[in-house]
DNA sequence: AAGTGCCACGCAAACGTTTGCAGTAGCTTA
DNA sequence: TAAGCTACTGCAAACGTTTGCGTGGCACTT
């Protein structure tokens, strides 16, 4: 009654039959006859026998379990699409082992071992920034095991991946100001490195040369997406030449300390200056001087198509064994959303 | 090369040698000679050897993973939690199965007996707020499976937990205010279930008749948490007769609800009316209009010590097998931090 | 030369399942 | 009445490890 499960061997012997034929009768095979498999069902439920996972993990050689490494578990993005991971995973009946990297190299690759030991069925993965090699993700081949990178991914071919392109939503974005009659639109991007920099970027510029307007590089400005960063950058936005009366920020938490900043400046927000931001945080709603739009990036979303994907990996995988000759390239589109006061 | 990895079994068999000398070699047990030694840990490099888990889970009846249920990832405050969790964990070499229950009793349930399938160590929990019984968490203990509750802690005796006593950091919050000169102050507290609703209120009245104030019910309204039932919580403050000049509110969400509301009634936040929160959200220090000081509740401390102390029970436990007479029960004292601008 | 001890290693069981293959009834059929 | 079915059930191997115990050989004692 206490301590130990009650094991498959033990069911057997009380009702004097093979350990096979409890197997068997538990998984209402045909060849189990109608009244010992009751008797077994019924034993099994008294005993309250529930099956030995990493037994069955042993013997199939798979464990119904996803590894989860991303960069950083707090931060809003991540938090809201682990969730829709595990959502997804669940209704599939997989369980999730979650990690993070902290955006460190070799934790990361530290990860990728563990969860290679532990035996996952698959990998779901958003790429630590400070990446610069994938040859970890790339030996999980050999073994099978398959990789869908999401959000957050490498540049290189033969990849499983979800992302959001951002330009398609900086267009929206600058769109929506322009049609708001705004004619000198700022942006404050992030850094250089970032892929996500060069799509707003583009966006930014196709949203203008579409409207005919020429395109003033002085008015995009780079920043380290710290407080001190963007206020330096709106500063220069605000010196320019050409002064904006709109501006397009890297993300919240950006548009943020620059609405910040900005009323400090008594800068009346949305009135004289206005902002539009991508969204990262769910907290924008609860406030009050907010970017009057946000280019959604769906982080559940994402999380649900790349498990799903992951899924779809692992139940065709096993008739194949070899590499696939087609990868999942999804790509969601941004898009840009009014903020509800 | 492809296809599978290696085992130990290879690993003989190419030494002619056995299995067990193998093993035994690569824990470096004593009674290996030291050149075996040396071939076997160089062949097992040359193939990449890495022990297969599962086997060693079987073998062990340990698998070196707690489980870790909670309602909702996506709030900042589980999330700063889980991250917690996932890093203390790391530290000490587990690995960490992740589950949300989305405060639903009967899934919360599920996945209790899925942890239990996939024999976690031992699990950490946050129960749902709509939770009633504890039998499915109590059951565990026949199976010698620790739990370690943190934050939502079931009001059940001979349990471990971790948890943050709202009374101290209400104390101080509302000394805070008098101490700025608040003589009149509400407070907007949650439903009448939940037990940190009790605890704000108690610590509310202390502070009162510490400071030979007397206490006035009609200060402290329920709220639901909603919008909506915020600024209805917020309208009824106003029209007391005693009208308050500073808020006390249950999170920083109500606050929000609360502040967003008062702005559009022109009231001047933290001029004619002060407000004090409770920390859920990081973002907070992004705003502009916030709460002047916060109770923190240290969500990564939480999680930090609650799997602390599941380690510790998962390393101590095995001698005795029975129920623990002494239960580890940490409170964390909230405390107030003022907010800076 | 026989006894003692130790070192280095192998044998085999065990962990709890699944599953291919055999086997044994009892029954039908010719 | 023997052959052939059908309907059940059992045997044993396999998954990859760990580990208690046994055993061979060698060197050292006396």
């Amino acid at each position: 009654m206490q301590g130990k499960p009650t094991t498959i061997k033990e069911i057997a012997q009380i009702l004097g039959i093979s350990v096979s034929t409890v197997s068997r009768a538990l998984h209402d095979h045909p060849s189990i006859g109608i009244t010992t498999r009751a008797k077994v069902k019924k034993l099994a439920t008294e005993l309250s026998y529930e099956p030995n996972q990493t037994a069955i993990f042993l013997q199939k050689g798979k464990t119904h379990t996803i590894g989860v490494i991303l960069p950083e578990l707090s931060e809003a993005f991540f938090s809201s699409a682990i969730s829709a991971i595990e959502d997804t995973a669940y209704k599939k009946n997989y369980t999730v082992l979650l990690a993070q990297s902290h955006d460190d190299e070799v934790k990361e690759k530290q990860l990728v071992e563990k969860m290679k030991n532990h035996r996952v069925d698959g990998l779901l993965v958003s790429v630590g920034k400070n990446t610069s090699s994938y040859q970890h993700f790339e030996n999980l081949k050999k073994y099978n095991i398959p990789v869908v990178y999401f959000d957050r991914i490498p540049s290189i071919p033969n990849i499983h991946y979800v992302a959001c392109n951002m330009e398609i939503g900086t267009i929206e974005a600058v769109s929506y100001l322009l049609k708001k009659g705004h004619r000198t639109i700022g942006m404050i991007n992030g850094p250089q490195t970032m892929v996500a920099t060069g799509e707003r970027k583009e966006g930014y510029i196709k949203a203008m040369t579409k409207n005919r307007l020429k395109y003033d590089p002085s008015l995009i400005v780079s920043c380290d997406l710290t407080e001190q960063g963007t206020q330096k950058a709106l500063d220069e936005l605000l010196n320019n030449k050409r002064k904006p009366t709109a501006i397009v920020t890297f993300n919240d938490y950006v548009a943020l300390f620059a609405i910040k900043y900005a009323q400090k400046l008594h800068i009346n927000i949305n009135k004289e200056l206005e902002f539009v931001s991508y969204a990262n945080l769910p907290i924008i709603n609860y406030m009050e001087n907010i970017p009057a739009a946000s280019v959604e990036q769906f982080p559940y979303l994402q999380g649900q198509k790349a498990t799903d994907i992951l899924m779809d990996l692992l139940h065709h995988q096993g008739a194949t064994g070899n590499e696939p000759s087609a990868f999942y390239k999804v790509i969601i589109e941004s898009q840009l959303v009014e903020n509800k006061k």
